[in-house]
DNA sequence: TAGGTGGTTTGACGTACGTCGAAGCGCCGA
DNA sequence: TCGGCGCTTCGACGTACGTCAAACCACCTA
């Protein structure tokens, strides 16, 4: 019940069973939607999927990610910075530029966590 | 770069590819950020949770999930309204009470678009 | 027809979020 | 040492969101 969701730190791995396996407590539950939040902005759902798309193993950079979706670098990095918390992406800085990847486990771990299919 | 999404129907189901499968085009990220808005809420994962591992075949209705979650029936229904828009959950009317079951392929196929492992 | 119970809608309040321009920092090459 | 480029942070703006209380509606029973 608290309308300000605690700030915590999601950008470990997600451990959690299936949303079908009993019923979830709060921390879990608050764990698993704040992972969805920094997902759930098609913004960054085309981000991950122009750096899952990529064919360059360095990454994408902010400066190729920010015309590709049509906004300025600052709210591409502020993108970035959800996505980076929430453990989906990770930067490496090198030289002047920082390098995007995603990061596939992340997502399918939350995937494993919401597909009422999947068994444990 | 509409900052106001667009309200859209999202009730029915999801087609897209998987997010690794190439880049996804504007509207199809706003299909899948709008569903996952729709659960990007530890309240919502709660409900659905809970739905899910509901015995009850008939499905549960607001008076029971309200005590469950520890909040008010009006802001409980507001919350089964999102799903039920997201065609995460169905509500049916049954006498005085409505009795809502979530809707597993719906998660399904969220996770299918999701799932960088998964292959189409 | 009147009353009651379960649900939803409405209105209001405070907070969070997405966007931008401008300022700030890190790292390189003259 | 100085520009300059890439990226992030800051401040501000408008909008969306979660919550509640109160009003409203649907359905049942008497």
């Amino acid at each position: 019940m608290p309308k300000t969701l605690p700030d915590l730190d999601v950008s470990g791995p997600l451990v959690s069973n299936s949303l079908g396996s009993g019923a979830l407590d709060e921390p879990t539950a608050l764990q698993i939607a704040l992972r969805l939040k920094a997902l759930a902005d098609p913004v960054r759902v085309r981000i991950v999927s122009l750096l899952l798309a990529s064919m360059d193993v360095r990454g994408v950079c902010t400066c190729d990610l920010a015309p590709a979706v049509g906004l300025g670098e600052a709210t591409v990095s502020h993108h970035l910075r959800q996505l980076r918390e929430a453990g989906l992406v990770v930067g490496t800085r090198e030289g002047p530029n920082v390098w995007y990847l995603a990061r596939p486990p992340a997502l399918t771990a939350l995937c494993r966590v919401l597909d009422p299919e999947s068994r444990p």
